[in-house]
DNA sequence: ATTAAAATATGATATATATCATCCTTTTGA
DNA sequence: TCAAAAGGATGATATATATCATATTTTAAT
C-alpha cells in the first residue's frame, strides 16, 4: 500500500489541507486502481460510495441525452477528484466517467471523507470552493451552448485543449481525442465538428496531422471563439 | 429590526440549520431591502461581500453573452440564497441578479456566514448540498442546450414554470415572463420563441391568453420535452 | 385622451447545422 | 497478412433556427 504522504498529485486538489494523521488514515483505507483507455471509473445513475483522486491520466466526465448522443461535460486531469458532488449530495452520479488514457487513480470510502469534513474546516473549505468553481464553469459553459455558433465553440474548446492539456514535440494537441468525443465537447454532430476542423485547416488556423491537430493561429482561433 | 428566528422562508434554506444565538446574531447584522420589479439586486463582475436570503418575489440569474443576449441560467425563489457561489469562491459575482417581481430580500455580510460555516456543521453541509445541486442542475440543463431542439426546450421550460411557480385562478402561468425572457430561457432568438408559442397554441397544447400562457395538454407537451 | 414607445406577432429569407450517403484511411484482430 | 471494422472525410440535401422587415397590439408617458 503506497502511501498518501508522499502522493505529488495530492497537492493539487482539497486534499492538500489534510494533516500527517489524516493522510495515514487515507493511505490505510484507500483502493488503488489500473484504467484502461476507454474503461469507465463509473457510470450514470451508478452509486459511489466514496471519490476517486485522478493520480495519472485524463478522463471524461459526460451524460448520455435522450437523442441518444453522449455529452462530455467537463475533463478531469491528475490531482483532481472525481464523485464528489453525489457524494455530498447523497445521490447516484449524475454523468459517468470514462478514461481517455490509461489511468492510474485512488478510491477513498465515504466515511472517512465525512470524517475529514467534520474535523478539518480548511478541506471542507477547499472542497466548498472547487464546487464552486465548478458551478461557475458549467454556468458558463451552458451560456456558451446557448449562444455561442458551433464554429465559435469549436475554436474556444481547441484553445481549452492547448491550454489545459499541453501539445507533443510536434506541437499537436497532446490529449487525444476521436472527432466523436471533440464533437461531444462541442456539442454538435460528428460530421458537423469534421468539416469544421477541414475549414480551419484550410484557412491556416489549425494543421491537421493525421487524426491529431495542431494550433497555428492561436490569436485568430481565440478571436474566432470571441 | 424584524427577527430572523420568525422568518418563514429561514426553513427552505440552508439556514434553517442555525440555532437562536446565531439567529440572534442574523437578525443584529442583517440589512433588508425592497427590490422593485426589474432592478437589479447585483450586477455581473459586482463584488458582493455577503449573501442574499429572498424572503418575497421571484428573481432570474442570468449574464450577457458576447453576442449581447442575456441568457437567464436560473430562476431564484423565496427561501433560497444568492450570491453563496462568489461568496465562497472569493470573486466578484459570475451572474447578475434581476427581479422578475417586487421582492423583499435581506443582505448578510460574508463575516458572519463565515463564522457560521466555522460554527456549525449542518449549516455549512447544508449550503454545500445546495451548491451541489445547482451543479447537477447546471450540468443537466447544460446538456439539454447542447442536445435538444429549441422546441424541446421550450416545453420543458413551459412545465417547469408550471411546476415550480404555479398557475393563477384562470390557469395561466404565474411567473410573468415576457417573451424575450422566455427566449433568454431557453436560450433562443425572441422571434423564434413567439412562433413556437404559436405554434403549440394552434396545435392546442397551450393557451395564449393575451401574453400569459396556460398548458393545456401536460402530457404532450412533456412528452414533446422528452 | 393621445401619442410614443415597447412588446407581441407573422411573413420572407438567409444561414447554420443535421442527416444520409459514400468513399477513403487507419486500426484491429484472427 | 488479410479482412473486417472503426474512424475520418466530403458531398448532397433537408431542416431548424436566426435575421430582417413590417404589422398589430399593449403599455407607458405627456
Amino acid at each position: 500500500m503506497s502511501k498518501c504522504e508522499q502522493c505529488i498529485v495530492r497537492q493539487f486538489s482539497s486534499l492538500k489541507a489534510l494533516n500527517k494523521a489524516e493522510l495515514l488514515k487515507m493511505a490505510d483505507c484507500k483502493t488503488s486502481y489500473t484504467i484502461k483507455k476507454g474503461e469507465p471509473i463509473f457510470e450514470e445513475g451508478e452509486v459511489t460510495n466514496g471519490i476517486y483522486c485522478v493520480k495519472d491520466g485524463v478522463c471524461k466526465l459526460s451524460k448520455l441525452s435522450s437523442n441518444g448522443k453522449d455529452q462530455i461535460v467537463k475533463l478531469v486531469k491528475p490531482g483532481e477528484l472525481l464523485g464528489q458532488r453525489s457524494m455530498i449530495s447523497e445521490e447516484p452520479a449524475n454523468l459517468s466517467a470514462v478514461a481517455l488514457e490509461d489511468m492510474e487513480v485512488c478510491f477513498i470510502p465515504k466515511k472517512e471523507i465525512m470524517q475529514f469534513f467534520t474535523q478539518n474546516n480548511e478541506f471542507s473549505m477547499n472542497v466548498m470552493k472547487t464546487i464552486c468553481g465548478d458551478l461557475k464553469d458549467a454556468d458558463d459553459h451552458m451560456v456558451d451552448m446557448a449562444q455561442k455558433s458551433v464554429k465559435e465553440r469549436l475554436a474556444g474548446t481547441l484553445i481549452y485543449l492547448e491550454e489545459m492539456f499541453g501539445v507533443d514535440t510536434d506541437g499537436t494537441l497532446r490529449l487525444q481525442l476521436s472527432r466523436e468525443e471533440l464533437a461531444g465537447m462541442i456539442g454538435t454532430a460528428t460530421e458537423s465538428c469534421i468539416r469544421l476542423l477541414s475549414e480551419l485547416n484550410k484557412s491556416n488556423l489549425i494543421e491537421l496531422v493525421g487524426k491529431r491537430i495542431k494550433i497555428v493561429d492561436k490569436n485568430k482561433l481565440r478571436r474566432l471563439a470571441d
